[in-house]
RNA sequence: GCGCCCGUAGCUCAAUUGGAUAGAGUACUUGACUACGAAUCAAGCGGUUAGAGGUUCGAGUCCUCUCGGGCGCGCCA
């Protein structure tokens, strides 16, 4: 049942005319302040249509309005505000929820579309940074939300394994590299090579030409590049799983930049075929100048394709293979123009559909008030972050709950949980100041706080012997409960908003905010009879 | 120089997209485990929403300017 609805029904009813329904649902809130009901509608638009003071349209309004599952209509000043019957919607409420399971809150709105969403992205032969945490949280998020709405999500991992930085690191293990130290440890042994390089560039500027042969050779065919190119993919990759597995992450596809080398041609073709293509500066170009945006670089001078062009090729290659109904990059904000020009560019092109594609900026991780430089080193590795936090975990769990089943399990879940909780829960275009002791955080806002009062929730459950889907609400009427419900209610409103705003920390919040209710709901009404309701808490953490 | 994002309690963040009295967490002070898991709950403290104008019944939210921070601006990704 859909209470909002049925509220601007009753209003309309007793309107005569004036305003539609629609115009009326969209008015309708929940009034801010406790003890003002359970939903409000503001009357100044009322106001103008009808020439007459707000408040007291309230008061008229108020009074006409009657209905069983009403327990009282009010007018408080400009405002007519509701109270709803507490049993009898709770209990229709949770009858809902116990059948719909962990269906509930989700809508057939995307049925039979695709999404594709571009997120994580990581770059070969380089750490796993924060920030790369970030798009990876994120995205996989927004998969969750998108499939909640019945979208099919396709999750495609758009690698950094192509580019002139793989002529340097090739140059550099050539010269300083070991075998056996790189396949002891990977990511890191790379990652000096590649540091090493930049240091020795420094001093001898022929080691950048070397580097710029290197990746033509590499891009031409030379079987001893393309073996080396390969090793170093396939080690990062082993290493990156893990890192996925752990955050319980996955990916339709892995097709990254090196994958689109062989349709490239295609693409420029395509533009040439288009009359887009200019040269200016010896380079050739989309010209942007009528959109008022620098030019888009498709070429170089020297007849190498950009990224740009992957990402051109990409999108076409994307809406060629997934047909999708939308399309998201959930790429750091730092690349916003670049994908202002790729729309743009799509858009010359001819394809409409380009208006469906959405970059999903999201803010840095800062270190000291500074974004973080890969490139010198300093970094902060997500590897040493979860270790960190995990042993923090055992650490509690050693401390509160020695008896505890499966220690290292749950310090797992715990740990992951924190920072992942803690990347989600405010808003993506944010930047962070990356704090350690802030993802080590168990208490208040936090993960741990969501998933101990799941653990409560279903302890309850356990408890009562009883399975959660054959038990029969009763019709809860104390405000601790109705605090619960109504934040239970609210939830296929949170899946949606946080879809329509590509906004995670919506549900992070949400989850929170049903968590404090429910530890006051636990804390103050000593019974167990609301069973049933809580499922849902699981349900949300996960996303 | 031009463009985009941001500035809310000591700190980290909200505010139903223009609505009622700006709310949470944290920190600090205090209280609660012989019935459900104290990683919890209850109470207190904490604000000229960076500043100045403007738009209107009504502004943290919209427009202009100032100050302060971040990020971009052709052959890197």
């Amino acid at each position: 049942m859909d209470y909002n609805k049925l509220f601007a029904e009753e209003i309309e009813k007793n309107l005569d005319g004036g305003m539609d329904l629609g115009k009326i649902m969209g008015l309708v809130e929940k009034p801010k302040f406790d003890g003002q009901g359970d939903l409000a509608f503001p009357c100044f638009s009322l106001a103008k249509i009808q020439g007459k003071a707000p408040h007291i349209i309230a008061v008229e309004l108020a009074e006409r309005i009657k209905h069983p599952v009403f327990d009282d209509v009010v007018a408080a000043g400009p405002y007519v505000n509701c109270f709803l019957k507490k049993s009898a919607v709770s209990k229709e409420l949770l009858q809902t929820i116990v059948e719909e399971k962990a269906a509930y809150g989700g809508s057939g709105l995307g049925q039979g579309k695709n999404i594709t969403i571009d997120f994580s992205s990581p770059n070969i032969a380089k750490p796993f940074s924060m920030g790369h945490l970030r798009s990876t949280v994120i995205g996989n998020s927004l998969a969750k939300i998108v499939e909640k709405l019945g979208y099919k999500a396709v999750g495609i991992n758009h690698l950094g394994d192509w580019g002139t930085q793989f002529g340097k690191l090739i140059v550099a293990y050539k010269k300083w590299g070991d075998e056996a130290a790189v396949k002891e440890n990977p990511i890191p042994e790379l990652l000096a090579l590649y540091i090493k390089f930049h240091e020795e560039a420094k001093e001898d500027s022929a080691l950048e030409d070397e580097a710029r042969k290197c990746f033509w050779q590499l891009e031409n065919g030379d079987s001893e590049a393309e073996g080396l190119w390969k090793w170093f993919k396939d080690e990062s990759l082993s290493e990156f799983n893990k890192v996925y597995e752990l955050l319980g992450v996955d990916f339709d596809s892995f097709a990254g930049e090196a994958f689109y080398n062989d349709k490239m041609a295609a693409t420029i073709d395509l533009l040439k075929s288009k009359e887009l293509l200019t040269k200016s500066e010896g380079a050739e170009v989309v010209d942007l100048t009528e959109e008022g945006l620098p030019p888009f670089l498709i070429r170089k001078s020297d007849g190498a394709t950009l990224y740009g062009t992957r990402d051109l090729t990409a999108a076409l290659y994307r809406k060629e293979n997934y047909h999708f109904a939308k399309s998201m990059y959930v790429v750091g904000q730092e690349q916003t123009l670049h994908f202002r020009q790729l729309k743009l560019v799509l858009k010359k092109m001819g394809y409409s559909w380009a208006d469906e594609m959405e970059h999903i900026p999201f803010g840095f991780i800062l270190k000291d008030g500074k974004k973080m430089s890969t490139r010198k080193g300093k970094v902060v590795l997500l590897d040493q972050v979860l270790k960190d936090v995990i042993e923090l975990a055992e650490k509690n769990i050693e401390e509160r709950n020695p008896a505890l089943a499966n220690k290292t399990e749950t310090a797992q879940m715990v740990g992951v949980g924190a920072v992942i909780f803690h990347d989600l829960k405010t808003e993506r275009q944010n930047n962070v100041e990356f704090s350690l002791e802030a993802m080590l955080r168990f208490e208040g806002a936090t993960g741990p706080y969501v998933q101990y009062t799941h653990a409560r929730a279903c302890s309850i459950l356990r408890k009562s012997g009883r399975a959660a889907d054959k038990i029969m609400p009763v019709g809860l009427d104390d405000s601790y409960s109705w605090e619960v419900i109504k934040d239970l209610m609210a939830f296929p409103e949170a899946i949606l908003k946080s879809f329509e705003q590509s906004e995670p920390s919506v549900i992070a919040r949400y989850a929170i905010e049903l968590a404090q209710d429910f530890n006051k709901y636990y804390s103050h009404v000593k019974f167990w009879k609301m069973m049933g309701s809580w499922k849902e808490d699981w349900l949300l953490f996960s996303q």
